[in-house]
DNA sequence: TTCCCTATCACACTCATACG
DNA sequence: CGTATGAGTGTGATAGGGAA
């Protein structure tokens, strides 16, 4: 059985035993995600890495990645996320006066913590839960609870999870060559980069002497050459990496570029 | 038949420009 | 630097083609 349960507002609970799933690639807030059962692929902007059953992956907000959740042969693909949204995070902030001091330096869109016997317990606890009915005000003290055992595990998360500010003005070049893959509308690519829509237009006209779309899907296209030529991949293996949401536009506008059919060269 | 890939089409999004 | 607007294009769903 395919589910994703939201029952708990903020928690939640996965289990996917036929399929892999391709996860959305702008994450919104920041999670905390248990593994109880397969194996989860998080691409970013620098690297692929394979978590397992038992592992603890907190993932931050404002970063473009990609999920897939991969079931085992006999077992699905299961997990439990706490999602951590502004709202408590502030109210913690405020309620036991931890503040963000210093940015944090990581840059990893997600981090792999260590095992701690207290967070496993306390994913343990949720299970019951998803169950039942509960109050408001429980669900705010399982999150407080989660976000008390994460800072427990890595004080300098704060620095992380209490960072109110948004985006600063990043370079244009080094984040667009990164974070080409990732298939993101302007407004986001704008935002991630600390810039207004306008602002990142103008920017990346006078640097990359295109406008944007042109030049991801250039700068895609080129990639995909490049796979299918040097590395022997099938278009049906790449497309999808590189941010095409459909092989039948990949197609199409492969041959456009390039002058023949993917599957041609 | 299934597995890949290609062609087509409607429309949401982007581009370019003008303007405050 | 932000916003508005019409023109134009990129996108993803769907149907269809061809090979095994």
């Amino acid at each position: 059985m395919e589910q994703e349960t939201t029952k708990i507002p903020g928690i939640v609970y996965s289990s996917f035993e036929t399929q892999k799933v391709i996860g959305e690639h702008f994450i919104l807030e920041h999670g905390l995600c248990y593994i109880i059962s397969g194996n989860l692929k998080v691409t970013d902007a620098g690297q692929t890495r394979i978590f397992g059953s038992g592992d603890l992956v907190f993932y931050r907000k404002n970063f473009l990645s990609k999920f897939t959740k991969i079931p085992n042969e006999n077992e699905p693909f299961r997990s439990i996320t706490v999602v951590f949204d502004r709202d408590i995070l502030m109210q913690y902030s405020q309620q036991y006066n931890v503040v963000y001091d210093k940015p944090y330096a990581l840059k990893d869109a997600v981090l792999q913590l260590k095992n701690d016997e207290l967070l496993e317990n306390f994913y343990q606890t949720l299970l019951p839960y998803f169950n039942s009915n509960l109050p408001e005000q429980l669900i705010s003290l399982k999150k407080q609870e989660a976000l008390m055992l994460l800072l427990q595990v890595n004080p300098d998360l704060k620095n992380v999870v209490f960072d109110f500010n948004q985006p600063g003005k990043i370079d244009l070049e080094v984040f667009m060559q990164q974070n080409f893959k990732f298939n993101v509308d302007l407004k986001k690519l704008a935002f991630l980069t600390g810039r207004s829509l306008a602002t990142f237009k103008r920017d990346f006209e006078k640097i990359f002497q295109m406008s944007p779309n042109r030049w991801l899907q250039k700068r895609r296209l080129e990639e995909a050459h490049y796979l299918i030529k040097e590395k022997n991949k099938r278009p049906s293996d790449v497309y999808h990496e590189l941010g095409f949401e459909s092989i039948s536009h990949f197609s199409y506008s492969f041959k456009k570029l390039f002058g023949v059919n993917p599957s041609a060269i």
